[in-house]
DNA sequence: ACAAAGTTAGTGAACATTAACTAACATGCA
DNA sequence: TGCATGTTAGTTAATGTTCACTAACTTTGT
């Protein structure tokens, strides 16, 4: 489990990379923002690294629970898809922190557990989404004349593209809102 | 106009970002691989951020060429995306170090002249894009019921999430020839 | 002979990390 | 109860490394 000042380690971190990238998270920063100095924070944590490990379970922790849950909740696949795309607007929306970290993968080049972690990541979730799709084909909503891990592969990179463009701009719309119109035209596009 | 050395200095920029990330691209780095040292690197450009900026021109330059040459040539619009895509592809299989670059926009966050930079780059390209759907649309070849910005985002979308997972699986697969796939794929989904 | 392109040697700043120490608090035992 | 011991979470000071960059000098090609 994670202690107070750890759970504050991480978040503020996580602050940190959003608004100044990955060359804004450095020791003396983090212990500034915490109000403790750098040597403090070894206490809680034996190395830098291990604060983005610590990150990244963080994120995986966070998109794991909500892929999972989405699969029973729904039955129909286009519903368990859009719901997909609408809880991770939400969460985006109310913590653009994350954003950062998720869709920065270069960010963790430096190491090699960091980057094999995460290529895990991105490869387990486009198999749950291939998987619902599938299901989706089967089930004779979803059209049969592309396959699976394709459409997976193009919602994914929609939904991806779609929120780093928001990020770009600096928020400057509503992305829950301007998401939905997006879903809608993802449904028309792979409906049956 | 560039002088030898210069070129010699972005590619093996280039080189070093694809390796190991922005973090690999020192000064040290660059002149020990070129087989200079390091203030001689000064002798041909200023500073390391007129390197990066020289590195986004040079990207800025191919995919302007890229694009505006293909919306002269072919004449159908699905015709156009398509040979927009294989060329793509080609062109990163050839050169990957582009794309550590080119999808990694983070990596120019410290400085706002590049982030500013690099922004217009990814406008312009995506309104390009839409324009050349909505001449499909109007053409009768490419379905009405999404609205061309949206299937700008998809067809964008979908392609960079692919050479990303691509360059991910550190160049396995034949990226132009698994790219044909993908291709008809969205072809078919967006035909009218 | 002169300018371009290289060298050596160094700068100060930032980086992650460690060493040595301390105050406050908790635990165990006579 | 009260002292001894240990732990937790912090401090100051310093380590070695790497960073981009500079000043001053030398080589080389026209």
């Amino acid at each position: 489990m994670q202690t107070e000042r750890q759970k504050e380690i991480i978040e503020v971190a996580l602050e940190l990379i959003s608004e100044k990238g990955i060359q804004g998270l450095t020791i003396k920063n983090l212990s500034k923002r915490i109000g403790i100095t750098e040597p403090a924070i070894y206490r809680h944590y034996d190395s830098k690294t291990d604060i983005l490990i610590a990150i990244l379970d963080h994120f995986n922790n966070n998109t794991e629970h909500i892929f999972k849950r989405e699969m029973q909740n729904v039955d129909k696949s286009l519903d368990k898809i859009a719901h997909l795309f609408t809880k991770h607007f939400a969460h985006f929306s109310a913590k653009p922190s994350l954003l950062a970290v998720i869709f920065s993968e270069e960010i963790f080049r430096n190491d090699p557990v960091l980057i094999d972690k995460i290529s895990k990541v991105i490869d387990k979730n486009h198999q749950i989404l291939a998987e619902i799709v599938s299901v989706g084909q089967k089930n004779g909503e979803i059209r049969l004349d592309i396959e699976a891990d394709h459409l997976s592969t193009i919602i994914t990179g929609t939904l991806r593209l779609f929120v780093k463009r928001w990020q770009f701009s600096g928020h400057t719309y509503n992305l829950p809102e301007e998401g939905k119109k997006l879903i809608e035209s993802i449904k028309h596009l792979i409906i049956k």
